[in-house]
DNA sequence: AAAGGTATTTAGATTAGTCTAAAAATGTTT
DNA sequence: AAACATTTTTAGACTAATCTAAATACCTTT
């Protein structure tokens, strides 16, 4: 059984392995959970111990499969909760970050599948991002242009085509970055525009120039 | 702010102070925690330096108001939550403690609060205890024989007017000891006998001049 | 390939909580 | 009140996780 600290290590470890050619950081997980590179070192030396993660000593830490399985878990927990939150307690999508981070932790197999029962089974949590099943896959995500979404549907920005300094510019000045949540409220088909919710917060009616080139993952209802 | 350890004394404090004349002993206490003596002396001299027990020593511990305030808000936390387990993932009411343990430590004022709405306010757990409100009161608890209640009212056995050997006997017999839950299923108006539930498992019925020596306090719906 | 800079690891200390074993206080019996 | 038993406290050690500071390895530049 490992500690809830190591959970957040491996939690840490996961996310930091978008690219997995090659070892994750020291530095890069310290910054990660707020901490320092001496702690991290010993933690990774004692997680590749237990056979979590395979480290070799200045080359950077992955996670093995069981090590993997392990964060999996641990994002369907936090995920399945941020729903509750959400959906059941009426929290704001804003305000759930700090207490799933708290309830990610509580150990009880038979509880985590009864509240993704109690939930209807969800996809995706209130930013949009996959929930892993039991057995720690992750639903097939599609990578799409945004202007293929049909109204309702939700999507993450996973990247842009155009990267001209103009168009960077304007899409932060809608709120829109990568990971950004976008909900598509509504198209017009004279011009096949589209009024979007960006993070569920802000609306604004994007061109359809604009939407071609926003990749987005799209969330599965 | 508290560790969930201290808060794990405090409520152990908390329940063992029945009979407040006196302080709780370092024993009682280490034993409800499954710790040692001195582990427990060192805690409470460190909960005292905090403020929320007043402890001399050899003479056991205390709460003190602020002590007690945030047990009660662990208990109202416990007992929601199990309330919740209970109510919306139909856990059975014997699965739920040690989760519950887990669930009582997370920490968000707001949490518990809209919690507590969305299970629509109740007044006990599915044990039959109440659960403290907001400020830490708890609902009065009327003491009352057993024939007094209706069917379906739900009681806790706290006191026992008779006590020769054969009627304990008979109780301990049907599992009835003090603490139990006793839910009142039928109530047969030809010799005033009850068919009762005892800790939510076993039925019995039992004659009035039993039910009407067992003491309950009544769990308000 | 040497020099300098950055990243990483090690060494040693700290804190919270626990334990065992010994010492001290309290309570009970005679 | 002395002797014994029990309870409680203290002393010292251990583990998990962290930190600072120093040492080592790696990488880039010249």
């Amino acid at each position: 059984m490992q500690s809830s600290t190591e959970e957040d290590y491996l939690k840490a470890i996961f996310k930091l392995s978008t690219d997995n050619t090659n070892g994750v950081s020291t530095n890069s997980i310290a910054e990660e959970l707020n901490t320092k590179a001496s702690s991290v070192s010993d933690m990774v030396k004692k997680l590749s111990e237990k056979g979590l993660v395979n480290y070799v000593k200045y080359q950077g830490t992955n996670l093995s499969k069981e090590g993997k399985m392990i964060a999996l878990k641990i994002i369907r927990k936090h995920r399945l909760w941020e729903v509750f939150l959400v959906d059941k307690l009426k929290f704001g999508w804003d305000e759930i970050h700090d207490i799933a981070e708290q309830l990610e932790h509580i150990r009880s197999p038979e509880l985590v599948d009864r509240l993704d029962e109690h939930l209807g089974f969800p996809k995706t949590d209130p930013h949009g991002d996959p929930i892993p099943n039991k057995k720690g896959e992750f639903p097939v995500q599609k990578m799409v242009t945004l202007d293929k979404l049909k109204v309702t549907d939700k999507g993450i920005l996973i990247g842009v085509s155009e990267d001209s300094k103009d168009f960077l510019n304007y899409l932060d000045g809608i709120g829109l970055q990568l990971g950004s949540t976008i909900e598509v409220l509504d198209f017009f088909a004279f011009d096949k525009s589209l009024k979007i919710k960006v993070n569920n917060n802000l609306e604004v009616t994007i061109s359809q120039m604009v939407s071609s080139n926003l990749n987005v993952s799209k969330a599965k209802k």
